[in-house]
RNA sequence: GGGCGACUAGCUCAGUUGGUUCAGAGCACUUGGUUUACACCCAAGGGGUCAGGGGUUCGAAUCCCUUGUCGCCCA
């Protein structure tokens, strides 16, 4: 077989993701292995790959492979979502540039469009996912918006509608006048704001009086309905029953009293109006209050914005201002910083508004959801920390607005008949719904024309919160063998921006209609940031192109980059130098494979250094296969890869292949060959799930495998005990071989010149490891002596003593310098320890087993103090 | 304003019930190296008052109090 001496990145990841999907390796059907469930969160379908994507499916990636290779049924299903209000902001700006009104569309017309770009758009990023090394069941792919999945979304609006969950209310809403839209109080992000505070004087009815208020908002006078006092500030005692008139419109409005107000705050005077703030919504019910809405939809003035009218609210401040300072009715301005909300998908201002909409009743459904992840645990949440942020929104939950005024989504299934407000029934159809109508109204006559449905869409969430019921059609078919088989789900793996959007509400609905969680565990990752510890965003610019990423550094090694430094729930600040290293220690891994490559292989005598070399190396993978079965356990995923990568890199590369080496173009013994090659390919299973390309790429050229032999299905390394002694034998033996090369460096010593080397075994260590020593070491001779030899350089390890003979060139005052150095210091150690020991207090209150460490800590200080103290006797 | 979390080497982070393994890892840095797999490499080395202060304890990065800085969520 032809092995190329450079890994072709490029083409090795085509090749292999095409034989992987060619053996359909990643579909996953009902079988009799325990399955291992991961449903993808589904991005935007017209979105692209970015940084958080990468991160996101790496780590589902990295899970399912490792499921799979553990012999589970590993299923992990991908799918996008419609995204209602993201898509359809998209599709409505692709027709202005068209020169196309939304609003001269209708319903039809618009979805059209609306299904002409998501079939355009639609799945590129699931073809970018691919690049990365998915291994998605593609034959599963899902979209929120499929009939099936359309048709679960409207099944269980009505059943929560029937059991009297789902209300509709005239409520005060997020009002995006950009969208046109309400939105939910989750999709409203506060952002602090410098503003200025407007101090206005309203006249007192029939006096020369006059009473300053403090606002934000000027324009919003025209729907003032009320002054609002505290009826303990005696400052306005006598203003009590009295009226004000507001300015420029004239209107007369009541002095109501009300201890909501801030004493402290601006004037002590509050302006009232109801339309427009929720606290006045408020206050203007208890005090039975008139509303005056003052917006069009767009959030310009209608008619009560008298000669405003069609005017935008922030042309309008600013215009009003200039009017009210003209008539001296503006007093002063102070510097303000307020919190605004704004829409986190338009960026518009959120306008606070009434209107009906449709609410979905959150409290008793939240209670099941909190239990499972705060009191049983049956759901759990990695990192831990967000259980707090969790507890606090769930307990203090309110009712979800799941009506959004779009076209792109799942129309609500309320259909009028009159235009009482309450003239609608609720069905899966038309046709259900005229019958029900029917029986409502006693009206038989009652026809289908008859009925309208309702022009709202649902909220994109009211659709995803089914997604891991509704991808195995668990919602329409609840005893179908798939949902029974994948249900629950096992991890769950997104960012904690969606921890209540999404997560939560899952799990809410996981028990609402399956009476059992979700999925085990959730996984939230960190944000990915830049160097500078900026979010990655497509307007800062500074969110790195992925694909040019993957092309750069190969896919397996933006993988590793992107896992070395991510502990779940952490930022991960994300550098392109991480990924140089994701790519170097793919590089490592081809090489090392190339070094076995040019060895031949004879039938000849295994040394005893190799299989020596070997079982260590065994004593080691299986140490840590512990440590990375523990990791994964705690879903420490860079610290799985990060002993691995140690693993592969010191242990494997950096001295059992030195160990095992042959010399210069001798041949390599067949057993010791055989079993490095059984080695490498352990090797490659642990870390086939990170780097899933380079390690099919080797495993397949070690051997012609069959399909059914392919790495990607192949079985994840058996555990067996671990031999301790060998590891630490070796331990000892690593820091002879360092203490070797120290005096190598400093007396310029070439590493291809043999020395002489014996040794004084204090420590009576065992001599597994001499002739590995010898080898690494490059020594001529290796002696035991009994007594300290004269006329050699000296190190320690321990109180064992090495000598390394040298004619002439020794220094002897700079060795007794050096051995004095290392007497003070072990000296100190042995007080310090002693000191310890003769606390009374210390050893009646430590563990034995700290004391006993102590106790031999003390012992081998003494021996090493022994060793030194006569090496220097024969130095003088 | 309320809550949550963080602060450990130049950077990114581990450090589990206070005690074998406690001051660690990777990267970066410095020095040396044509050891025939790999300079995308090898070897050696420097570097931290564990944010500041106080306390509990025989013993504190770890527990308590306090101050500061930053981040996130909610209002």
């Amino acid at each position: 077989m032809d092995i190329p001496s450079k890994y072709n990145a490029s083409s090795v990841e085509n090749k292999w993701y095409d034989y992987w999907m060619q053996h359909n390796y990643f579909h996953s059907k009902p079988d009799e292995r325990e399955p291992y469930t991961i449903v993808i969160p589904p991005p935007n379908v017209t979105g692209i790959l970015h940084m958080g994507h990468m991160l996101n499916n790496t780590i589902q990636d990295v899970l399912i492979r490792r499921a799979r290779l553990l012999g589970k049924n590993a299923c992990w299903v991908p799918g996008t979502d419609h995204a209602s209000i993201a898509t359809e902001a998209k599709v409505v700006a692709r027709l202005k540039e068209q020169g196309i009104d939304k609003n001269d569309l209708t319903r039809d017309e618009f979805l059209k469009h609306a299904w002409d770009w998501t079939e355009e758009y639609g799945g590129v990023i699931l073809e970018q996912l691919k690049k990365l090394g998915c291994s998605c069941d593609w034959d599963r792919t899902k979209f929120t918006m499929d009939d099936d999945m359309s048709e679960a979304v409207i099944k269980v609006f009505v059943d929560l509608h029937n059991k009297g969950l789902i209300y509709r209310g005239y409520r005060m809403v997020n009002w995006d006048p950009e969208a046109k839209t309400t939105l939910s109080d989750e999709e409203v992000i506060h952002v602090e704001k410098q503003g200025l505070l407007y101090y206005l004087e309203y006249k007192i009815e029939g006096s020369d009086e006059k009473l300053t208020i403090a606002t934000t908002r000027p324009e919003t006078i025209f729907g003032d309905t009320a002054i609002c006092i505290n009826p303990n500030d005696e400052r306005f005692t006598h203003l009590k029953g009295k009226k004000a008139i507001v300015p420029i419109c004239g209107r007369v409005i009541p002095i109501i009293e009300d201890e909501y107000v801030d004493v402290e705050f601006g004037t002590g005077c509050l302006k009232v109006t109801p339309a427009h703030d929720e606290n006045d919504k408020v206050l203007g019910d208890k005090h039975q209050l008139e509303v005056i809405d003052i917006f069009n939809d767009d959030a310009s003035l209608n008619s009560f914005g008298l000669h405003y009218e069609g005017q935008d609210r922030f042309v309008v401040r600013k215009a009003v201002v200039k009017e009210l300072e003209a008539d001296g009715i503006l007093v002063k301005t102070e510097n303000h910083i307020n919190k605004v909300g704004t829409s986190e998908r338009t960026k518009a201002v959120i306008e606070p508004r009434l209107s009906d909409q449709w609410f979905l009743k959150m409290e008793d459904l939240a209670k099941p959801a909190i239990d499972a992840v705060l009191k049983t645990g049956d759901v759990k949440l990695f990192p831990k920390k967000f259980e707090n942020t969790y507890r606090h929104w769930m307990e203090n939950i309110r009712d979800w607005n799941i009506s959004r005024q779009l076209l792109w989504g799942q129309q609500i299934p309320a259909y009028f008949y009159g235009d009482g407000k309450e003239d609608f029934v609720v069905a899966e159809n038309i046709e259900e719904a005229v019958k029900l109508a029917r029986a409502k109204t006693s009206n038989s006559e009652l026809q289908i024309s008859d009925l309208k449905q309702d022009t709202d869409a649902l909220d994109t969430w009211f659709s995803s919160w089914l997604w891991p019921m509704s991808v195995f059609d668990g919602i329409r078919n609840p005893e179908n063998e798939e949902i029974k088989y994948y249900y629950p789900t096992n991890d769950l793996v997104t960012g904690p921006d969606i921890l209540f959007f999404w997560v939560a509400r899952m799990i809410v609905a996981g028990y609402e209609y399956k009476d059992e969680r979700p999925f085990e565990n959730v996984y939230l990752t960190g944000l990915v940031r830049d160097k500078q510890r900026r979010k990655m965003s497509k307007s800062l610019g500074n969110s790195p192109d992925a694909l040019k990423l993957i092309e750069e550094y190969t896919a397996d090694g933006v993988r590793v980059g992107l896992l070395l430094s991510s502990a779940a729930g952490n930022d991960l600040m994300f550098d392109e130098s991480l990924c140089q290293q994701g790519r170097g220690f793919g590089n490592k891994i081809w090489n090392a494979f190339q070094l076995t490559t040019l060895w031949k292989v004879k039938d000849i005598k295994q040394p005893k250094s190799s299989k020596i070399a070997l079982e260590w190396y065994e004593a080691k993978f299986q140490a840590a296969l512990v440590e990375i079965e523990d990791h994964f356990s705690k879903y420490r995923l860079s610290d799985a890869l990060m002993t691995i990568y140690k693993l592969i890199f010191d242990d494997f590369c950096g001295w059992l292949l030195e160990m095992v080496k042959p010399a210069y173009q001798q041949p390599i013994d067949a057993a010791t060959y055989n079993r490095l090659m059984s080695i490498f390919e352990d090797n490659l299973k642990i870390i086939h799930p990170f780097m899933p390309f380079l390690t099919e790429d080797i495993w397949q050229y070690i051997k012609e495998r069959s399909p059914e032999n392919a790495l990607i299905i192949s079985k994840w390394p058996e555990a067996k005990p671990i031999n301790e002694t060998l590891i630490s034998e070796f331990d000892f033996a690593s820091e002879v071989i360092s203490g070797l090369r120290n005096i190598r460096k400093q007396k310029n010593i070439a590493f291809k010149d043999a020395i002489a080397f014996s040794v004084v075994n204090n420590e009576n260590v065992a001599n597994t490891f001499d002739e590995i020593i010898s080898k690494l070491g490059n020594l001529e001779t290796f002696e035991y002596l009994t007594e300290a030899l004269e006329g050699a350089l000296t190190y320690r390890v321990k109180s064992n003593e090495y000598f390394i003979p040298m004619e002439g060139s020794i220094d002897i005052e700079s060795e007794i310098k050096k051995l004095i150095e290392e007497l003070n210091y072990t000296e100190g150690f042995l007080k310090s320890v002693q000191k310890k020991l003769s606390n009374e207090r210390f050893v009646a209150g430590a563990p034995i087993q700290v004391v006993a460490s102590e106790k031999k800590k003390e012992a081998d200080a003494l021996a090493k103090i022994e060793t030194l103290k006569s090496s220097l006797i024969s130095l003088k």
